[in-house]
DNA sequence: TTCTTCTGGAGGTTTCCCCTCCACTTAATC
DNA sequence: GATTAAGTGGAGGGGAAACCTCCAGAAGAA
């Protein structure tokens, strides 16, 4: 289960190790942008490295999009994890997250991990449910302390971030929409925190990750 | 300039028309599903039809993406004239239209309008601009009212109205998934009202439609 | 019934993407 | 600096997928 087809045996050469870690960060970048069946030679092009070189770090798409997830899973916890101790309320430690997280584009590469990586790989699945067992833990905090809005779950949240997560159509340059995504989440952050004056209660189901992952599975196998 | 290729001429024959209809229905659904690239046979098998008829009907790709987006603005455009006539608040009026177009899926339509289609299309704008002068004036009312938050703009509630009509990636069933959405909906309401315990003002850049307009002016033609 | 409009889907053409191969370059080691 | 093993780029064959046309036959209109 240690078997990494591209971390394992020996350390890759200098600039073999910098050509991985460029096409991992612009896989991601084009995972977001063209979605997960983004042709592969764009992502080496965007590295800077040949088509070939790609390959023999990822020998095939699945193997790229793996590594791609556990890097955004890494660091997602990671930043649930610091958040959660260094600041002073759980709701304030859950804005935080939730603004690094954006800036992470978890919510961007989330769509790939989804549809195209089983969902039980023992890494992925380790890794992720550090990460979210540390955010469920921050929500459940911040609603005891009254600073959260009762009715609002996890899978709530985490959905919401991956709206705030995916480019918004039209030419707005990058830097642009990062900025209106972080407005927004602000604007999103207000309507989670408890307070007067609310919509009586929130409609629709109120869903937890379990059950998204359940529907999942596969409603129509074939015609 | 007054010339559609499909809506001209003589009237179609009755059949001819459903078809029609239809594969405009099937076309907004997929375009959702599969981005604007969507083949055009994933259309015509969703409307029941063969492909000559869809091609006969919308010569090419443009044609169809156009009245589509054509459909959806005047719905929207419609929606919210009723609901600034038949609400008693602006405030409530501009709820009430955020969840009816979020069951009409123009935030999913947008894309596609966005990136396919001229912006100048003389008919596009006529109709779009209609609308947004309405969905202008619902905003600057609630605010005036003291019921919508001041720092808040137009194209803000546009771009959430388009993060939340995206569908999630996942299996998630389609009425659970609409469901939700308008769930999260109901939660940036929350966000958007006039209410003491706000994050003092939101960050990053006030935009209007019209920035969004001008961003889109190609910054790099070609290397 | 007759005429005209409309339809379906097979299939040639084009476009795009995958992935391998090998001559060449470059870091590491002595 | 020489040697060697590791790494690199990109051309190009193979194959899948989408586009779009064509025409024999079905079906509304009159």
């Amino acid at each position: 289960m240690a078997q990494q087809p591209d971390t394992a045996g020996r350390p890759l050469r200098a600039d073999a190790r910098d050509n991985r870690n460029r096409i991992l960060a612009a896989a991601a970048e084009v995972f977001v942008e063209q979605g997960p069946g983004a042709p592969l030679e764009d992502i080496s092009k965007r590295a800077g490295t040949g088509i070939a070189t790609l390959y023999r770090r990822f020998p095939d798409r699945e193997s790229l999009t793996r590594a791609v997830a556990l890097d955004a899973l890494q660091r997602t916890a990671d930043e649930a994890r610091r958040a959660r101790d260094e600041e002073p309320t759980a709701f304030a430690a859950l804005v935080r997250y939730l603004h690094r997280v954006l800036d992470i584009r978890i919510g961007a590469v989330f769509p790939v991990l989804l549809n195209e990586i089983p969902f039980d790989d023992a890494e992925i699945a380790s890794v992720r449910d550090g990460g979210v067992a540390v955010m469920q833990g921050l929500v459940a905090t911040a609603q005891d302390d009254g600073d959260l809005r009762p009715d609002v779950t996890h899978a709530d949240i985490g959905m919401l971030l991956v709206r705030l997560s995916r480019p918004l159509p039209g030419s707005i340059p990058r830097d642009v929409a990062e900025q209106v995504a972080h407005r927004h989440l602000d604007l999103i952050v207000d309507g989670l925190r408890a307070a007067a004056g609310r919509t009586a209660t929130l409609g629709g189901p109120a869903l937890t990750f379990g059950d998204l992952q359940s529907m999942g599975d596969d409603p129509d196998p074939a015609p």
